[in-house]
DNA sequence: GCCGTTTTCGGCCCGACTGTTTTCAGTCG
């Protein structure tokens, strides 16, 4: 079984509860936990670092005790001190850990005093009324962790950028009716535009007598209000979405800014620096004793400790902080720098719209270029064409271009990957295209060897330009397929190929960890939406946001070039 | 257990809200 990054850090942040459970030291509990977070957002497979005999105790937050544990988990799945835990307390009970309400303490007291070792356990103890027995727990603790229970065994806790957008919108355009809001925006995840967010924090400065909190409570929407103070409430929505609502100070809104969009080992990192100038830093502002010297804007906080302005999608801790140190921080792509979409489908496959409707949404916006891509005959279920019906499809594309004067149709497909690597269309037709966009749709689960093997085979063929979706994950609902994505990076780089994020609003696929990947070795992407019909069209500022996300700047796409560059670039060596 | 722009020892981010309590611990973000 090959260990994967997440299996590390799932056992470092296990063993970091085991240990808090037990009360150690929280300051070596903290260790376990940076480590996971650490390992957790890498870019590079830990597993083949600690082969090649690299160094982990350069990562930060890992020094040589820890390093030289990761390599053990690497060979073993798991290591002696978890193992020695494990023989003391259940593992189960970082499980239980996770039931909102419940931390160390309160874990250790109701497995100590009632044996609870389990979430079925835990839900029995509830339902027997035996929890409020304990000391310091009462009948309502018993009501929230029953609740905790339900939320962890439906599961899907996150949902997709794409949807708590349509929650966002609506929700603020209600709050944005109290006349007395002076700022207001959402924070948190959804700011730094991750791939799914666990709820909205929503930040607002307003004037005196501002009713904000009754207004919040009161949305229609509105399913159980968890908590409400004078500058802080959570409530969660009918679905189950927590939506969170803090009012500070005008004052104080650059540093709450900051603090509320995290995310925490960046914001950590940035007080910790604070700390060694003397200053400290709090979402009231940043203080030199007493004295508040600054705070209004989030530039403001950033310059006060010596590090320039730091765009909200970087800000994971992992090199942002340095970069800003050293003035060296990407100059990241914007949804403008975007020429044209590389990946539509018509309804010559399955797309909605036709050809020319597709065109002429895509001159809306503002393109230079599309490049049309229905599916090969491989993928039946779509509708896919054969040689015949794609050479059509060209003659069409040709008539068509001939009469559009501000905009290019590109002549392109998404041809199938076959098993054996192969590509699903005849030389004689795919040599007649502008491009190719390659994609697997079938034969997920081969071995990581086989399907690298595969997808290495088929950029062999000249024809091969892009791979689609390269992983083939769809957020919250299909795994990636194994392979060795450092692997393919290389050899696409190797043969002049591209990898495609694909802007769709289920997939983001490469994420922002494998676009930083992909940079990092100069291999160029293309961000495309994948398109069955007009308005996914639209569905490009989420691959955009993704990318910036991965440190990617306008230089590294191809989509941002003239027509003429962006062919030269797609020409095989 | 990590780490060093006064440190190789002695620190380690900071504040709000809840529930169960009579002054605060625990949890969360």
């Amino acid at each position: 079984m090959p260990v994967h990054n997440t299996d590390i850090s799932d056992v470092l942040s296990k063993t970091a509860d085991l240990l808090e459970i037990k009360g150690e030291n929280q300051f070596r509990i903290r260790a376990y936990r940076d480590a996971a977070r650490t390992i957790g957002g890498l870019s590079k497979n830990v597993a083949d670092m600690v082969d090649e005999g690299g160094d982990l105790s350069r990562l930060p937050g890992i020094g040589k005790d820890l390093a030289s544990k990761i390599a053990e988990i690497v060979k073993k799945g798991t290591f002696p001190l978890l193992q020695e835990l494990q023989k003391e307390i259940p593992g189960e009970l970082s499980i239980i850990m996770k039931v909102a309400g419940l931390g160390a303490k309160r874990v250790k007291a109701i497995y100590e005093e009632l044996g609870v070792d389990s979430l079925d356990k835990l839900k029995e103890a509830v339902e027997n009324k035996r929890i409020r027995e304990l000391e310091g727990f009462g009948e309502k603790t018993e009501q929230s962790i029953l609740e905790g229970i339900k939320r962890i065994k439906k599961g899907k806790e996150r949902l997709p950028i794409a949807a708590a957008d349509q929650i966002a919108g609506p929700f603020l355009d209600y709050l944005k009716k109290e006349k007395k809001i002076k700022d207001i925006i959402v924070a948190g995840s959804y700011r730094r535009r991750r791939q799914t967010v666990k709820d909205l924090d929503i930040l607002v400065t307003c004037s005196k007598g501002s009713k904000i909190m009754d207004r919040f409570i009161n949305y229609e929407d509105v399913g159980e209000v968890i908590s409400r103070g004078k500058t802080r409430s959570s409530i969660r929505l009918r679905s189950g979405f927590q939506v969170d609502l803090r009012v500070v100070p005008q004052v104080s809104y650059g540093s709450a800014l900051h603090y509320f969009t995290g995310s925490k080992a960046h914001n950590i990192a940035v007080r910790k620096i604070a700390v060694s100038k003397g200053l400290k830093i709090s979402e009231y502002g940043v203080f030199k004793g007493k004295k508040r010297v600054a705070g209004r804007s989030e530039e403001s906080v950033y310059k006060k400790v010596g590090l320039s302005y730091i765009e909200p999608e970087l800000r994971e801790n992992r090199g942002e902080i340095e970069a800003a140190r050293k003035k060296n921080l990407p100059d990241l792509i914007d949804l403008k720098d975007i020429r044209g979409d590389l990946h539509i489908h018509t309804n010559y496959t399955d797309g909605h719209n036709s050809l020319e409707e597709m065109a002429e949404a895509a001159q809306k916006k503002g393109y230079d270029y599309i490049a049309i891509t229905d599916h090969s005959k491989k993928v039946r279920v779509a509708g896919g064409l054969d040689e015949k019906e794609l050479a059509k499809e060209i003659k069409k594309i040709d008539k068509i271009n001939k009469e559009l004067k501000s905009i290019v149709i590109l002549k392109g497909v998404e041809v199938d990957i076959l098993e054996d690597g192969s590509l699903d269309l005849s030389e004689d037709i795919l040599k007649d295209l502008d491009l190719t966009v390659c994609a697997i749709h079938s034969k997920f689960n081969l071995t990581s060897q086989k399907q690298t093997e595969r997808i290495i085979r088929a950029m062999d063929n000249p024809n091969f330009n892009i791979l689609a979706h390269p992983t083939g994950r769809r957020i919250n609902e299909r795994e990636p397929y194994d392979i060795d994505m450092d692997k393919i990076m290389k050899e696409a780089k190797k043969r002049g190929c591209i990898l495609e994020l694909n802007s769709h609003r289920d997939r983001l696929d490469l994420d922002d960890v494998h676009c930083k990947a992909a940079k990092d070795i100069g291999l160029k992407i293309a961000i495309s939406t994948d398109s069955h019909s007009r308005g996914d069209l639209d569905f490009i500022k989420f691959g955009v946001s993704q990318a910036r996300r991965g440190w990617i700047e306008a230089a590294d796409v191809i989509n941002t070039r003239s027509l003429r560059e962006f062919k030269k670039i797609l020409k095989r060596k």
